[in-house]
DNA sequence: TCAAAAAAACCGACCAGGCGGTTTGCATTT
DNA sequence: AAATGCAAACCGCCTGGTCGGTTTTTTTGA
């Protein structure tokens, strides 16, 4: 076999292994023991293709993040053009992906975290440019930030096991977020609340 | 000195040394060596009052809860009478003092959460009680409950280090979900969207 | 064209340090 | 004198990481 395929499908293994135990035994489980054992490569080849745990935790970070990337690209591209605010709807949408979905995600954030917080940093530079475009499609960007805001917090609650509401009442709740025309501005709402920055024109 | 007084020295000892070393060094660190030197304790004194590792997070998480706990009494109380949906608005003022307090708490639960997922559960519980006295005093019952989700996501976030507003934009939008006549139930929606169960007959 | 050599992938035993927890012994309360 | 609170040395396990050696692929150069 190809040399670069052969160091591919061993990374890929790492990572789906990383991503199975994690699933299977929460992020505490994950050694790289472990993680040699589940992907049915030794160690020394484990710690060849990786350097460290940190990278080892750092690839499946990026991994996750691109398998939801790729869940909002999909989204952006069905609600463009025919969708009043397509870039906050493709959102709430991946978030609603997220929470349904097997944790594994944030449970994978979460081991990270402890450690090395500043793996995260590269997830919440993507958050910021989805911030900016949800602002710049929205007639209330606020109102728009919150309805992100809200289905955020409802994804990483639900993966967290911290959301108190059953499955039905947070399918409602996605809904009722995605729902566009509940939500228009109230009238007397432009609403820049005391806080310094100027309002910005649009 | 008293003897119970002594224990009770003893372990507020531990859960301050804990939260300072949480805060101070990430809950990765939070050894119980580490909380023995940092409290002054030896670890033999340690291991008397607490019998493992676990039975000290449980006690800095019940610690750190009865302490928001208390927060949201105060507010509670503040809002009550004089305010259309008072628990909405306490407890959405509570997870804004989470969100810029020193973040502690939830990088605690952070901790607990890797090994013992079952310690939260209590947390939970209680938020089951705040999400019902919110649906029961509301006049759109979803659009409060995702107030209150929006609230919380921007908390936790925050907390985490995972939120992409500047600490101006995020005071703003905590505004802007406790200014209640920004939120009128747009006249459409009583909108219980497709979903199996029978809207409550409140 | 094809060995020979270099490099890359891989293996599995090994190790040092850190960790949660125990034990033994002593001082102070009850 | 019994019990409680505390001290400090100690223990065994687990974990991340190393190391010498083997196999497989790639490059070299005659």
């Amino acid at each position: 076999m190809d040399n670069a395929t052969r160091s591919e499908r061993s990374r890929n293994a790492v990572i789906q292994a990383a991503l199975a135990i994690i699933a299977r035994d929460g992020p505490a489980r994950l050694t790289l023991d472990a993680i040699a054992r589940e992907s049915g490569i030794s160690k020394g080849g484990l710690m060849h293709q990786f350097r460290s745990k940190e990278a080892v935790l750092k690839a499946v970070l990026e991994q996750q993040i691109e398998h939801f990337e790729a869940i909002s690209r999909d989204y952006e591209a069905k609600f463009a053009g025919n969708h009043p605010a397509p870039h906050l709807a493709a959102q709430i949408a991946t978030s609603r992906e997220a929470a349904v979905g097997s944790h594994v995600a944030a449970l994978a954030a979460y081991g990270a975290l402890a450690d090395q917080p500043d793996l995260l940093s590269a997830s919440r530079k993507l958050d910021v440019d989805k911030v900016q475009a949800i602002k710049a499609e929205a007639d209330d960007p606020d109102l728009a930030l919150l309805r992100w805001t809200a289905a955020r917090g409802l994804a990483i609650t639900a993966v967290l096991g911290l959301c108190p509401f059953s499955d039905a009442e947070r399918a409602r709740l996605f809904d009722r977020l995605l729902d566009n025309h509940a939500w228009t501005r109230p009238a007397t709402a432009a609403k820049p609340v005391a806080a310094g920055k100027a309002p910005k024109s649009r």
